[in-house]
DNA sequence: GTAGCACCGTACCCATCGGTACGGCTTGCG
DNA sequence: CGCAAGCCGTACCGATGGGTACGGTGCTAC
């Protein structure tokens, strides 16, 4: 990590907040990220809206690249942060506790910041395949995982009923997001309401278990 | 169509197949297209690479939007051609119709061509959504109905058991592709071998059938 | 009070982009 | 043979990009 902050890091007091100052920045990359996409962000334009210098800008995050970077890696940390404690196995059913995870991974994936992150990171990825790289590692590797645990510790506790875990991660993750992301990507799908989002959890938890769940609700 | 060719369509009988030189300056776009990526794609290093200078290249295409606005609708029309002959309904079972589009649909949709039209979509879809709304309809647009007609026509012949059927249809096709092509298109997942796409789609459609099949196997 | 530091705003450098113009070469045709 | 059309290669234009340099300003520390 060769990364920054001012020149004194905290040596002295450093007068203002700088970390608040740095997610100001970030912010403003943020939206002009949303509204140009990565090679139309420009740096004069983020400076100019932040009421940065160019050359602070630089200073700070050394170049468009690392600008950039610092952003994907927020988001990628939000998703994993924000998806673990919804996967603590035993005390609730099963249903529910995916029902609440299919959920929150829908706001997350679909949500406006990781559709602006993940635009950037495929448009970049022939170039430049390092935000890919960091979005995946943060976002599936760190789910999957997870999910992984805590379907087989249902199943040890027979309460689901499956081979492979890895497949069922992926019926889970394909009847929960479907084609719904790559719709938001390219702009032809707005954000679900979250009646929508509700539903469509329901809906997934519901053929997840009719194909897993050990009591065949239809037999 | 504001398109054409160049100045004497075929009045003079064009002394040579200009709609092969067409076809050999696109394949150089996609080309380029594939390691730029749209906004590193130039038209200069197009027709260096292509042996065409790029006066013709603006005469025929009118400008670089209307290059690749090409490519995409080729591509789009490439994926409707492709899956509409795999859903005849009646003869065969729905299980081998259901295979065998579902091993076409990723074919299509995860293969190098779809992946590389799709990022180019993506990333200029903040500031330019017609090659997105274009690939949308093109695509997806053109598939769903098909396949909700074809999924209605079997209910109807008492082989399939559902309500919805843009519901049936979106988990299906959730199932077969899952999230495969947003990884695909991050770049950090390869082409599946065909092997791989069969497995899946062998997998897909069994539990696809088991969700919306009449004869439930598992009782 | 004053020296120094971080920072802002602006100007600047150089490369490259989309798009256009031009000279020269090939080719089909009368 | 000569003409005209189509096209290639190169050069050019204005605009904009990433990245750097510099003078001015306010705040902190001593």
């Amino acid at each position: 990590m060769e990364d920054l902050g001012p020149y004194a890091a905290e040596k002295s007091g450093s007068r203002r907040s700088n970390v608040e100052r740095r997610e100001e920045i970030l912010g403003v990359a943020l939206s002009v990220l949303t509204e140009r996409g990565y090679r139309g962000a420009s740096t004069r334009e983020i400076a100019r809206r932040a009421h940065a210098s160019k050359e602070t800008l630089y200073a700070w995050f050394g170049d468009k690249h690392g600008l950039f970077e610092e952003l994907v890696r927020w988001q990628a940390e939000c998703i994993g942060a924000a998806v673990e404690p919804r996967l603590e196995p035993g005390a609730e059913e099963p249903s529910e506790v995916l029902r609440a995870f299919a959920v929150e991974l829908q706001r997350l994936l679909l949500g406006d910041r990781a559709v602006v992150i993940n635009r950037a990171a495929i448009s970049e990825a022939p170039s430049d395949p390092s935000f890919a790289k960091v979005l995946s590692a943060q976002g599936r590797g760190s789910i999957v995982p997870k999910l992984v645990r805590y379907l087989e510790g249902e199943r040890d506790r027979g309460r689901l009923d499956f081979e492979q875990a890895e497949t069922a991660v992926d019926v889970l993750i394909g009847l929960v997001i479907g084609d719904q992301q790559v719709r938001r990507l390219l702009g032809v799908l707005p954000m679900p309401e979250p009646e929508q989002i509700e539903a469509r959890a329901e809906r997934a938890v519901e053929s997840f278990l009719a194909l897993f769940g050990r009591d065949n609700p239809t037999c």
